[in-house]
DNA sequence: GAGATACTTAGGCAAATGCCTAAGTATCTC
DNA sequence: GAGATACTTAGGCATTTGCCTAAGTATCTC
């Protein structure tokens, strides 16, 4: 597998799981110290360390430690390798109808 | 969690796989045949179909069978919900950038 | 209609994942 | 420096995941 491709991988999966990607969508919003960052969540916190640490592994999150205290925030562009590899999986019908400007929607009954 | 929240979340624990996104990069390119699918990998019909239903529950790729043979494609926009969440995820920081019109480069040494 | 094809279903199993409790360790506060 | 804080490490456990083999079922081909 492909250097940049190990890169998307780690994201991905850091990303499936929905606690994980609650952290993201809360450090989104600015960097957050650990146990704020738990409070929200009905889980203890090494379960929810154990999360933050997928999400740095993956190059999403980083964090410092400055006392007893460990500030998480979002790592800037780390998402971008996501948009690349999505851009790739356009079907040649996407493409088409990038060029012609149709937005397609998709028929979903749920 | 909100209605668009579960696709996201299907879509995502779908694409966090190796192989289905290889089913997913195959596919890009254009419909397939199950079987012709499946060649590439070192994995048994079965395990690969089981794939192939995930994505398919994820609404990323849709099948349809004609005969004794199955052809599967992926589903146009499927992959919308995705550039739509990750738009949200950026921080304040990359929205000055975005209106800057800077790209930030990411430094990650490995 | 007998054999080959192309999936499909069922069941099992090892490894990975997500979570927990219990017991540290390092700082901070008084 | 004693107790409170804020993580951190270690170990265990149930569930989920990814994979396999074996045994169907539904076409197709001759």
């Amino acid at each position: 597998m492909p250097k940049y491709l190990d890169e998307v991988d780690a994201v991905l999966r850091a990303l499936a799981d929905p606690t994980r990607r609650a952290v993201v969508e809360r450090l989104a919003k600015g960097p957050a110290v650990v146990s704020d960052l738990a409070e929200p969540f009905s889980m203890t916190l090494p379960s929810l360390l154990q999360h933050l640490r997928v999400l740095e592994e993956a190059g999403v999150v980083m964090s410092e430690k400055q006392g007893r205290v460990r500030t998480a925030s979002l790592r800037p562009g780390s998402l971008d390798v996501l948009h690349l590899w999505l851009g790739q999986q356009r079907t040649p019908a996407e493409h088409q109808a990038d060029r012609l400007g149709i937005h397609l929607t998709r028929t979903k009954d749920t």
